[in-house]
DNA sequence: ATGCCTGCAAAATATTTGCATGTAA
DNA sequence: TTACATGCAAATATTTTGCAGGCAT
């Protein structure tokens, strides 16, 4: 009890590990606050890791990806697909969409929503699971982007 | 010259090297081979270097990785992105999309074409440079898949 | 009390890189 | 000849795992 002195993101944070049938621990209601307090991001293992640590909460690199990997099994939290570098943990679970900024490795989340003409049918045996849409973009050259990408 | 033995894959391969600047060497060339001699595919660097080898062609795993980011900067080859496991090169590389399934790490291509019904503009700054569409499937529980994803 | 969780270190996986040598141009 | 490519091994990077101890239930 006596749990009114923690900020009101607390008790859903309990709510939502009981839910999932996970055991509340410090450091998952830690990362719970990060991860859902301040509205919708994405994550990688290393930042939030390093969150955790500057927020003075317990937790360990490795308890940090086994909390990650153990969400987004569940459903609380999606692997983004990104290559090369590290995961990306998203936060929003629906079908939704990115930007990705290769050369900066930077994740965004696109505004509008991008809707599909079309759901395309799964393969014979096969049922859907769910859709993301990567859209790569790149630093322009200059706002009025001359693009001298195969422009003939 | 008197290259007519080769199979006439060999020429186009010299080609697409040369006009990619890039050195033209007995590696590459049979992963050009391997790569682009029989239609589109997804390959892995691991399986492709695996296929190198088997053929009896000259070529190390760094070497296979090399060509390969070497391909995907310059356009020949296009990365897939893919989660967790290692990354997809796909041989096709204009926008189009995958299926895949998680349990089995297999790609497979969206036959349909999945159009956009806009296509979403980068933030400021930045711009477009692809789109990929990635569709997560799984085995369905039986084989007439009762398809319980919202297909209304 | 029981079993899931944590945390450290080590393993496993995936990819890049340093550098000496080879080779296409 | 010269710059780029290869190939080996070692370095990096990312994620998982084994296991002993801890803690939630």
């Amino acid at each position: 009890m006596a749990v009114a002195t923690q900020r009101t993101c607390e008790i859903p944070a309990r709510q939502m590990l009981n839910e999932a049938g996970l055991r509340v621990t410090r450091q998952r209601l830690a990362l719970v606050g990060l991860l859902f307090g301040k509205g919708e991001r994405h994550v990688t293992a290393e930042g939030l890791y390093r969150e955790l640590a500057r927020s003075g909460a317990p937790g360990s690199l490795s308890c940090v990806y086994n909390t990650l990997r153990r969400f987004s099994e569940i459903g609380l939290l999606r692997r983004v697909p990104i290559y090369g570098a590290a995961a990306y943990f998203d936060t929003r679970i629906g079908h939704h969409h990115h930007f990705y900024a290769n050369d900066e490795d930077r994740l965004m989340d696109v505004g509008t929503d991008i809707a599909l003409q079309a759901v395309p049918v799964p393969p014979p045996g096969y049922e859907l699971v769910s859709i993301d849409v990567l859209v790569r973009v790149r630093r322009s050259v200059s706002s009025h982007s001359s693009a001298a990408v195969a422009c003939a």
